[in-house]
DNA sequence: GAGTGGTCTAGACCACCGC
DNA sequence: CGGTGGTCTAGACCACTCA
């Protein structure tokens, strides 16, 4: 049974996410929550908190709740297809397959997971290219339970990230960014001669509360750098 | 007066903080807390659960709650002051002002600042250490128009990003994030010894449709990381 | 079975806002 | 003044874990 708090916070995310609910409307008060879901006042202030902690909201107080402008806080790592990208820089895309197989999870994986034992995993590793060139090195874990079919895709027409996301939305997502230096096996797989710093972004994705897929995506510094800009909604003096 | 469960949160990070909560140990259960405190459950629940929010707490139904073991990383999407993370994590912060004055704005600093023509700049590189040890090294220019006094401020007592979002509200924000190897000034502020590769984190901040401040901060890649975890508003609650 | 956290209720008092 | 959000209470039922 969904707690009652979620069933709240879904409704209104649903408004939003069709356009009855736009920035800066008026969301409907905790009192007004309650007559409607009949639910404890207690139980539409924790929707209406937690939906302002996720940043979708604004409450004012003596005043009301507010939907907030596009949502600042998702914009600085974009769940984005590492194919489509290149596509859209007029390059050429390839990959290169190389490792597809079920695994059985490390005690990481499995806190990775969340699971409370040992389970099989789906694995692949894959080298991204473009224009021939090796510019992300993929290393992916993914939940049997949630994608079940995974190790029967093309993987040659289809990213990993693709398949995915079109599987199962991404409704929370974990990243974490470090600088490191490539061991000898991930210097091979992305043909770097020189010695070079690469950006290693770990992201684990989650889906109906359940992690979906945890994966290590390693970019040699000089081909490649995060970016993002993005409004905060706050207002200019 | 500050709210119970703030008094709770307050009392329960300073035992963080102390060293008398390490990370592992149980804190306190709720009812515990109700009987040590003279409050409600609820209060004692918000207090817990906001603590786990924040990441300093982990909870497990049937168990406990655990102090969480302190990592080291900092928020890629909101805008944190550094000392208030050292802080939290109950290090000792510090820092070391390497420059501080009035320059000349190069070309690329006049394209940075969206400038049409030659203008003076403030300039300040500072150090930031966790216990001692740098962390960071911040490399800012600042917009003289939008911060006339920039230069009289003690950043001994305040960090730069602290008075600059005091004085300014951040409307809109750009981040670049590199792997890179530091070169020898870097190394020597960073008291890097061996080759090391660093994270590059450039930010600028707009306010009020101007660009305020332009700042590079290292971070060396064996004492930090960047971190991000929120929800996309997808569909599954 | 005793203790834990997860959720929920039906009240309550308060500061604040706009009218 | 009535409505808003911010906080707080004293109960409750549940699923879960551990001994």
């Amino acid at each position: 049974m969904t707690p009652l708090y979620a069933q709240v916070k879904s409704h209104i995310l649903d408004q939003i996410r069709s356009g009855t609910l736009t920035a800066g409307k008026r969301v409907p008060s905790e009192n007004e929550l309650v007559t409607q879901f009949n639910i404890s006042r207690m139980t539409a202030n924790r929707a209406l908190k937690e939906l302002t902690a996720d940043g979708f909201l604004a409450r004012v107080p003596g005043v009301g709740t507010f939907v907030r402008e596009a949502t600042p806080r998702t914009s600085l790592i974009e769940l984005r297809n590492i194919a489509d990208e290149i596509a859209a820089r007029g390059h050429r895309y390839s990959s290169r397959i190389e490792d597809l197989r079920e695994i059985n999870a490390t005690p990481n994986l499995i806190k990775d997971f969340e699971f409370k034992s040992a389970s099989p995993l789906f694995h692949i590793a894959i080298v991204h290219e473009e224009n021939g060139m090796p510019v992300q090195f993929e290393d992916r874990y993914v939940n049997p339970f949630s994608a079940p079919n995974f190790l029967k895709q093309n993987f040659a027409e289809q990213t990993p990230t693709a398949y995915l996301l079109a599987l199962l939305p991404a409704d929370e997502l974990e990243h974490n960014v470090e600088a490191i230096m490539p061991d000898a096996n991930q210097q091979r797989r992305l043909k770097i001669t020189n010695v070079e710093p690469c950006l290693s972004l770990h992201r684990r994705t989650w889906s109906g509360g359940h992690v979906v897929t945890s994966a290590t995506l390693i970019y040699p510094a000089s081909r490649y750098a995060l970016y993002s800009r993005y409004n905060t909604g706050a207002k200019p003096q």
